[in-house]
DNA sequence: GTCTATACAAAGATAGAC
DNA sequence: GTCTATCTTTGTATAGAC
């Protein structure tokens, strides 16, 4: 499904998105995203009634997708823990290798008390919902063998989330191609080597 | 020095950097700054005469006062590569201890794209300095047999930065009080023990 | 569902009095 | 060095025609 296919509140959403991840929220405006998406700012209010309620839909959709994508693997047989974890890993290296995008949640995180309420909810989520995931898998890798970490598995799985989202602002901010898929091999030998 | 005895100048500068750690850059105003000094907004255009120029002196200064205190204990012999260590963290720790503040830098990272120039530069050469400071120091523990990891120092060293930098905006948006001691913990261990 | 027109507040910035 | 007053632009949001 290419972009003129999807329906307006879609194609609003995905720019939405886009300018968050690359200027963040309080930088952007519904003129910016009404240009990108070819339409004008009222035709915007018509589908979301604020900014606020925009920028929770975005963050709720990205929520929601990541969410699905890590259940899903999680509870199939087929896939080891390492699997799970190369599998979490892709999204941050598709925007490591973006000179310009970081993390929706983020770049949200960035300026946390400048958000309304109800994006602040809607970002805690994302990150409640990866520190368990990620504990999950750590703990399932342990238990099988496949890792060799000392420490609690809820120990680990702030280590790698933090880590991610760190390099990612970092990589940006210095331009440093290279920078995310460099941490993230640190991080794997982490998990795979006994200390 | 308390606060009244310092100029001007100086106050507009504390109150910018604790309202960009707070809040961050675009999401404040001149008469933000200006109510929390004391003054009127056209005072602070006498002291910087724009947003991008005060922005720009908030950072510096910021770097500076980090490079200066960083240089000072690496060219201390006194001083192990672990104290060298422990010193860097004691900033996030204070930061990770409040519920509002992240790092001025880490904030302005999130919503890089959306800043002036100038203070990307300034952001820049924050991230860079840093991570050159903390190759020299895990190189020299490695190398005086402090420090026991597998890798190069530049790799270890980024993965500290990321961490320490993502652990503060995550612990902000999911309230967790002791996320970043705990990580800091894990990141201490990973450099102690051999692999 | 999209538009033009407009209201209203807040932003950065300037001029000039004191 | 600080202020009042003002300018200009931009922001979110609304009303109402098509």
């Amino acid at each position: 499904m290419n972009n003129q296919a999807k329906n307006t509140a879609e194609r609003i959403l995905d720019v939405t998105q886009d300018l968050i991840q690359r200027r963040g929220y309080n930088a952007i405006s519904f003129n910016h995203i009404a240009e990108k998406v070819g339409i004008k700012k009222p035709s915007i209010v018509h589908h979301f009634p604020g900014k606020a309620d925009l920028g929770k839909a975005v963050v709720k959709r990205y929520r929601e997708v990541f969410s699905a994508a890590l259940q899903a693997i999680a509870e199939d047989d087929q896939k080891t823990a390492m699997d799970a974890f190369d599998f979490y890993c892709t999204p941050y290296l598709d925007y490591g290798g973006d000179k310009e995008k970081i993390c929706l949640c983020g770049a949200l995180a960035g300026e946390f008390l400048a958000l309304p309420k109800v994006m602040q909810k809607e970002v805690a989520a994302f990150f409640d919902g990866h520190l368990r995931w990620l504990e999950d898998i750590l703990k399932r890798g342990l238990e099988n063998g496949e890792f060799h970490f000392t420490g609690k598995p809820a120990a680990m799985a702030q280590l790698v989330l933090d880590t991610l989202q760190g390099a990612l602002i970092v990589k940006r901010a210095t331009g440093t191609s290279g920078h995310v898929v460099e941490v993230m091999k640190t991080l794997r030998s982490k998990l795979e080597k006994p200390e």
